[in-house]
RNA sequence: GCCGCGGUGGUGGAACUGGUAGACACAGGAGACUUAAAAUCUCCCAGCCUAAAAGCUAUGCGGGUUCGACUCCCGCCUGCGGCACCA
């Protein structure tokens, strides 16, 4: 016997020893387990119990894989770049290395008090120069493939982090660090063209392991669709060219073509400047230039308040004096400009469909504007009746006669498809105008036929009554709306509105069809019709095509495919996709990161300058036939999604560059000397035209030419744009110089130390203020260069860490390709559902990036992913030291022991739910292991102790096993501790059966299963034994237990022999003394039998 | 608004593909041991009605399918998470 249980005692002792003798390292091993926990940001306040509870679940997966036979990787490090640490340095004035080093010394020592099998060999840091590296070598095979560009754009910004930020980094339009509202600004970025990946991205989703809540987000966010560009031309405009120009409209939706009755275009769209920036030959042809002025004032302004306000009211203004052709059937339809549509979604312009619409609709509404529907809700499926038309009609007349008036809430149009009328889902809405006739109208409906059958009350003064017919018809009248003084405008409302005031509301409805509307419902399931009404609109996802021309008839979706085809071939439109997904802003303006491993040369630049014109296309075979006969080409390519917006004060000489997006694609200029400003749009208006070059071909040849072509811009003009507020973004002259990768041989570029961390707030990292860091030569030319001083963002290094546990400390490659092949990809990957849409995204991009680039094997990197769920403080919070509800792992290890604390974590609950912490729960996990720890000493060699309960023993194994592997931690440890339960009923317990109970055991208790294994005369680790297998035969159980239940209801049950026929249950069923009672002397009508379950009466 | 996931005792939760609802544990109650307390052990513990048994009611609410529903279907209410003027 073994004294008391005291952990104290046992789990250093073990800890040590597993280290020592690398029992966690058996890498030699034929299959591999790759268990994965989502590292942690070494912050200084520690570990609080939360933390480990996602350690623990892997720690016993890998556990319970060793036993079984599996090479085992289960490594640890630290994602330790970030602000935290910055903003700590800044008020402590220490190194942030320092600090950084402090914490994870801490977080190292809580995490061994827990037993963990890390092999710590493989630790990694995301600070450490060695290991970012090969962040950095990343960002270079990025940059190589024009992955990674430079852009002007503006971006999100944090005006209290100082920095830029990506658009994941948002949370409610606000700054997910700080919360600070965040702010648009212009500034030099480096980008990641992550969208290249988006399809990517999508697919790959389907063949994972994850948590349907996790796919689903990543799939919302990339936020694919598929739709038309429809090219709207404009007209009653003077065109100085006789050149056509269009709006290019994005939808989703180009079934409802017929039903657009206006167009409109975001503030951004560069219609809007172009047409207003002057007066010169090509005119504006909008007439009321200065109410669109100062529309655009006014929605600048907007964005920065109350852009998060729900319900934001619709406005807008008309573009007077042009309009644009439907291309379908060259209608004319008035343009507006309004900022419910995106400048950045889509091409920034809509075609307006107020019938199928929403949004439209209620802009249609305010503005007068007309409405007409194409489409209509397809009920072919539906066995269609005249009956509840006829019921309208024929309440309606005798309203009438009566001089009562009725309104309708609802289609009619619907109604007229369908034969039937609903409302929402099931009725159709009367309202009787004049309310003082409610008595009137009841007597309306008591002459039809129809009476009372229900009453419910609304509220204290409140009540409906529901009114029937013998055909099944119901009506229901709401109380009277005269008493709430409402007006004929409130009947515009819809029906949610006019109940809220309490209005006299009708409803009809005809009880049968809703109940064939059901069924019907669920055999369409998922192609279920989906409606709802505004105003008498009906919205359609799906239906048949009306007003449509030779397109009528058609269901939307062949719709949407004709009217494309035919949009094709005319060159009017075009199929295309969007996303919602955003290129990944990747620079930051701090000093905690990763420096990005370009300089920028201006010698090389200037020795480019020669030439007079670069462009920089995308495309390959676009450049190549615009720039044959060039000298120079220039493959890097800038991606603005903003057109023009940029104008510097220039000066002759300087060096302007414009970027600008007529088509979609991407385009950079490099102009010599400063052009006109009108000059150099209309080019590329003429461009617009032609993407393949004919301007170019034909006006400007050669580089000489182009440059005649042009004069400098006069800073009369430069101000002029200025003073009309053209030009709303910052101003921002911009120098050409050229980018050069720093070369991998000379890898890292290390994170120099600065004198302040502070940052600078002029969108420079404190990075720029270190002159002999940043000034360097260029790898190219030799010449002077500066050296890139953003920072990369968090996300960099834990983009790929993953990857640098498998060969840690490999100095030619980031990670050796056998090795690579051996461990991806990750078999279980644990950890927060807060990384849905960042660090799980970013990490999948760059793996299928080094797919691309040969660097790793598998097209994605975590095969299993697994949430866990958050513990929260016993006051239902979060746990946090602002709250003061922390709970320290240490204390619970000092009091409970890390067995008990482990136990306890596994057993709380289902693994990815969020469960508040118990301090109790663990005491009942500490005397559960008080148990097992007793039951060691009624542990008996001979076998007469056995076979009693072997059949629970196997089973048990089977549920453990089983539960592990399924995260279902909570249940396999209630398998456990029922086991013990039944052993310590015993008098003895079989050596062998607890043997196995112990190795079920050891993954989530692993010391004490240890110590009592080496107690039962073990030599070897008990990790290094084998995990129990279940005999078959002991599985199944003699006996059985038989419910009998009459009707359905359990009366009785019996044990019987599990092998016992049909006729032996029912026999012995029927003749239970308990069961006759309800039988009532009768023979029961059928019977039931289920074997090894139960036997069901049917009276 | 759209999408996804939930709603079971005083509490955390269990119930496999429809077959004894409440396993396991916490808290609570009663008792044993003890001078006493802690620890430990035994028993009770969904609600109603009961002396007890029996019975009835119960898995957010209302319907449905089925011999039988926490489980499947329809409609609602409600909580959480994601997206959100994304055309």
């Amino acid at each position: 016997m073994n004294g008391r249980y005291n952990p104290e005692n046992i789990e250093g002792k073990w800890q040590k020893i597993w280290e020592e003798q690398g029992t966690f390292r058996q890498y030699g091993r034929g299959k591999k387990f790759y268990a994965l926990d989502m590292f942690p940001y070494p912050s200084g306040a520690g570990l609080h119990v939360g933390h480990p509870k996602g350690y623990i679940s892997t720690d016993v997966i890998a556990r319970m894989k060793q036993l079984q036979g599996f090479a085992v990787l289960h490594p640890m490090g630290w994602d330790a770049f970030g602000l935290p640490a910055e903003q700590y340095a800044i008020k402590n004035r220490t190194h942030p290395n320092k600090t950084t080093r402090e914490n994870v010394a801490t977080f190292k020592q809580q995490l061994g008090r827990l037993g963990f099998t890390y092999d710590w060999d493989r630790e990694i840091n995301t600070t450490d120069p060695e290991y970012y590296r090969w962040t950095q070598w990343i960002f270079l095979q990025m940059f190589k493939k024009g992955l990674a560009y430079e852009s002007y754009e503006p971006i999100i910004w944090c005006p209290s982090c100082q920095t830029g930020l990506a658009n994941e980094d948002l949370e409610n339009g606000a700054c997910e660090r700080c919360g600070t509202v965040v702010e648009k600004k212009p500034m030099r970025q480096w980008v990641l063209r992550i969208t290249d990946y988006a399809d990517r991205l999508l697919e790959g989703l389907g063949g994972l392991d994850w948590p349907e809540s996790i796919k689903e987000s990543q799939r919302n966010w990339i936020g694919r669709s598929e739709g038309t560009i429809v090219k709207f031309r404009i007209s009653n405009f003077e065109f100085p060219n006789e050149a056509e120009e269009y709006i290019d409209v994005f939808t989703t939706r180009v079934d409802t073509l017929f039903g657009c009755t206006y167009v409109v275009v975001a503030p951004e769209h560069p219609l809007v400047r172009e047409r207003m920036t002057d007066s010169g030959k090509r005119g504006t042809g909008i007439k009321n230039q200065e109410e669109i002025l100062a529309y655009l004032e006014e929605t600048k302004k907007k964005t920065e308040m109350e852009r998060t306000a729900e319900g934001r009211e619709k406005t807008g203004v008309r573009l007077e004096g042009i309009m644009a052709v439907n291309p379908i059937n060259g209608e004319e339809v008035p343009v507006f400009v309004a900022d419910y549509v995106l400048g950045d979604y889509g091409t920034g312009a809509v075609m307006a469909v107020p019938a199928h619409d929403t949004r439209d609709a209620v802009f249609a509404r305010k503005y007068g504007l007309p409405v007409r529907q194409s489409v209509t809700p397809d009920f072919s499926d539906f066995e269609r009746t005249e009956k509840t038309l006829q019921a309208l009609d024929e309440v309606r007349k005798a309203a009438k006669e009566r001089g009562i008036d009725i309104w309708v809430l609802g289609g009619l149009s619907c109604a007229f498809h369908a034969g039937i009328v609903y409302r929402g889902h099931d009725d159709m809405d009367l309202i009787v105008k004049d309310a003082a006739t409610q008595s009137v109208a009841l007597e309306v409906f008591s002459s039809l036929g129809y009476r009372e059958v229900k009453r419910k009350k609304l509220s204290e003064e409140l009540t409906n009554v529901v009114y029937a017919n013998d055909q099944g018809m119901e009506i229901d009248i709401g109380p009277n709306i005269g008493e709430f003084g409402l007006t004929d405008e409130d009947f515009e409302e819809d029906e949610k509105v006019l109940s809220g005031h309490g209005a006299l509301v009708l409803s009809l409805r005809f009880a049968r069809e809703f109940k064939e509307y059901q069924l019907q419902g669920k055999k369409r399931e998922k192609d279920a019709v989906d409606w709802e009404y505004l105003n008498g609109k009906v919205f359609v996802d799906d239906g048949f095509l009306v007003n449509s021309e030779i397109f009528s008839g058609l269901s939307s979706k062949d719709a949407r495919e004709k009217i494309t085809e035919k949009l094709e071939s005319e060159g009017r439109g075009k199929k295309v996709v969007k996303y919602k997904l955003r290129e990944w802003v990747f620079s930051r303006q701090r000093y905690w990161g990763e420096p990005i491993p370009l300089v920028h040369c201006e010698s090389c630049a200037a020795n480019e300058a020669a030439v007079k014109l670069t462009l920089n296309f995308r495309e390959e075979k676009i450049w190549k036939l615009l720039l044959s006969g060039k000298k120079t080409v220039e493959t890097r390519a800038l991606n603005p999604d903003e057109p023009e917006r940029y104008f510097g004060d220039v000066a002759e000489g300087d060096t302007l560059r414009f970027a600008f997006k007529p088509t979609g694609e991407t385009k950079l200029f490099r102009v010599k000397t400063a052009y006109r400003f009108k000059d150099v749009r209309e080019l590329f208006e003429s461009e617009k035209k032609d993407l393949h070059g004919k301007i170019f071909s034909r006006e400007f040849s050669t580089a000489e030419e182009l440059e005649e072509s042009y004069t400098a811009l006069s800073p009369d003009y430069v101000k002029r744009i200025r003073e009309n507020g053209l030009v709303g973004w910052e101003l921002e002259p911009m120098h050409v110089s050229r980018v050069v990768p720093v070369p991998e041989s000379e890898l890292p570029v290390v994170l120099p130390d600065v004198e302040s961390y502070e940052p600078t707030g002029t969108g420079e990292s404190p990075l720029a203020g270190i002159d002999d860091w940043v000034n360097t030569t260029c790898p190219v030319c030799g010449g002077p260069a500066k050296r890139e001083t953003n920072t990369m963002p968090q996300w960099a290094g834990s983009s790929w860490y993953y990857l640098r546990y498998i060969d840690p400390k490999n100095q030619d490659a980031i990670v050796d390709k056998k090795d690579e092949q051996k461990w991806m990809p990750v078999d279980a990957y644990v950890g927060g559902a807060e990384h849905a849409t960042r660090h799980l995204i970013y990490a999948r991009f760059w793996h299928k990036l080094l797919f691309d680039i040969g660097a790793v094997s598998t097209d994605e990197p975590f095969r299993k992913l697994v949430n866990v769920g958050l513990i929260l403080a016993s006051d239902g919070r979060k746990m946090s030291k602002r709250w003061g509800n922390v709970i320290n792992p240490d204390d619970m290890v000092r009091d409970f022991g890390a067995d008990a604390m482990r136990l306890y974590e596994m057993f709380m609950g289902p693994f990815s739910q969020n469960i508040s912490w118990s301090t109790d729960g663990v005491i009942g996990t500490r005397r559960f292991l008080e148990k097992v720890w007793k039951l060691s000493g009624k542990v008996s060699d001979s076998a007469d102790a056995v076979r009693e309960i072997d059949g629970l023993v196997h089973r048990t194994v089977v549920k453990v096993t089983d539960d592990i592997d399924a995260f279902r931690f909570n249940t396999g440890v209630s398998s456990l501790m029922i086991l013990a339960n039944a052993f310590e009923k015993e008098q003895s317990v079989a050596k062998e059966s607890y043997g196995i109970f112990l190795r079920l055991l050891s993954p989530f208790a692993p010391h004490m299963a240890e110590e009592l294994w080496t107690e039962l005369g073990n030599t070897e680790s008990i990790f290094l034994s084998s995990w129990p297998e279940a005999d078959p035969t002991l599985l199944v159980e003699d006996t059985v237990t038989i419910v009998v239940s009459v009707n359905g209801k359990v009366r009785d049950s019996f044990e019987i022999s599990a092998d016992a026929t049909e006729d032996d249950l029912k026999a012995k069923a029927l003749g239970s003394e308990k069961v006759a009672k309800f039988l009532d002397g009768k023979e029961p009508k059928r019977v039931i039998v289920i074997p090894g379950k139960l036997v069901n009466l049917v009276v």
